[in-house]
DNA sequence: CGCAACTTTGATACAACTCAAAAAATGTGG
DNA sequence: CCACATTTTTTGAGTTGTATCAAAGTTGCG
């Protein structure tokens, strides 16, 4: 059921699970699974937006390349998130697989079909449509701050989207991260050996982060 | 009359009308009109979102203030734009007057209510809401390019908007502009210096500004 | 006209970038 | 399972673009 508080409610808690977008728009649940392998691209920008795409596991990145060859990663999705909605027909950016993935999709031209006439798809896009707007504006924000700031930021978003109880396990390479933050590959990697030496966090291993301090990353963050 | 191509069809063209959102949504035919002063409150972030805005005269700002002080703002609203519309009840960001505006309002509650039952409403809100998020993409786009670059780009975002043939009268200020783009005041005072020892563009006051060198702008800008 | 706000210019500092290389991790074939 | 090649990550040294601090011009309003 889609309930509507104010315009159309969709809880903004961080403590929300990953995968509420599937009570709101269950496309895995009508859509058919595709599979990617590492760093494959699942549609590029400009072309038309044929699916959208929910993950069923793994990770996928959206991205820009800049004039002058670098890239800007806008998103990172997780199990549970959908992308490659667009309103107008073609993709504002191009998404790829960060590691193998399972990716269930849906057709736009039936969405758009049933959103012509059912109020209820309609809203459901605006909310997710309202997720976007959302996150892309939390993003502008991140990229006017230093770069332990940024870091720290990145990695809360991390914990809290994968409920991984203080620890995670980074699908994205360093290059990932410092594309979606701004930040050059070394900086990335010289912050998270700071934010360790500050004991702020741990770093078993390149991919795998420990959040030791949360009081002190959230100081970071705010 | 609400045309569907895509999912929702709106021009992405930069040559349309600043005042498209008034064909899709006519705030102002239905809304009451509203004055506010130069550097007054039109809603505070976390504020329950009561009304839509367009603007009818002058200029309007969104912002948030960040935990050290500084100030970044989101957008800049000109005549014909739209702003202030939730998905959720409360505000996102602060909203000013950046000069003596008048402003169209209508209230939200009931636009919920035409929305709830009509799905053309709904639609409409789309539109703008996936209008907004193109903005919040291209800012995140601007934020990791270079002084120079924020500014020629800006300063094309403008000319575009205003329809103002290369020349364009500034409402806001520096420290507006410096807030939009991630710099500072001394930043873009310079950057603009520069821009004219360049001849890209001529400043007959602080707040007018001629393109002369369109090319080299966009140049900058792409 | 005079004061306050805004903008520009100058000198210096520093955070992040660039270039370079070492170290660690990952994958591959024998 | 180990040895080797490749990729990824970390660390180091030096440079640079933008911030900071300071002050001088400008503009506009009461």
């Amino acid at each position: 059921m889609l309930a509507a508080a104010g315009i159309v409610s969709h809880s903004q808690a961080s403590s929300e699970p990953a995968n509420i977008d599937a009570l709101v728009l269950p496309v895995a649940r009508i859509g058919t699974p595709m599979f990617y392998t590492r760093n494959s691209e699942i549609f590029g920008e400009g072309e038309d937006a044929e699916y959208i795409y929910q993950v069923v596991s793994g990770a996928a990145r959206t991205y820009k390349i800049l004039s002058d060859g670098r890239r800007q990663i806008g998103a990172f999705y997780l199990p549970g998130d959908i992308f490659g909605l667009e309103i107008g027909t073609a993709h504002q950016l191009s998404a790829e697989a960060i590691c193998n993935a399972t990716v269930s999709a849906i057709k736009c031209s039936s969405l758009s079909d049933l959103s012509r006439n059912d109020n209820k798809i309609t809203h459901a896009l605006l909310a997710l449509t309202a997720r976007e707007l959302q996150r892309a504006q939390k993003h502008v924000l991140l990229l006017v701050r230093n770069a332990q700031e940024r870091v720290a930021s990145f990695l809360l978003e991390m914990v809290d989207r994968t409920a991984g109880a203080g620890s995670i396990d980074l699908p994205m390479s360093r290059q990932d991260i410092a594309d979606y933050l701004g930040l050059t590959i070394e900086t990335v990697s010289r912050t998270l050996t700071l934010l360790e030496d500050q004991a702020a966090i741990a770093l078993p291993s390149a991919r795998r982060v420990k959040l030791t301090n949360m009081r002190e990353l959230r100081k970071l963050d705010s």
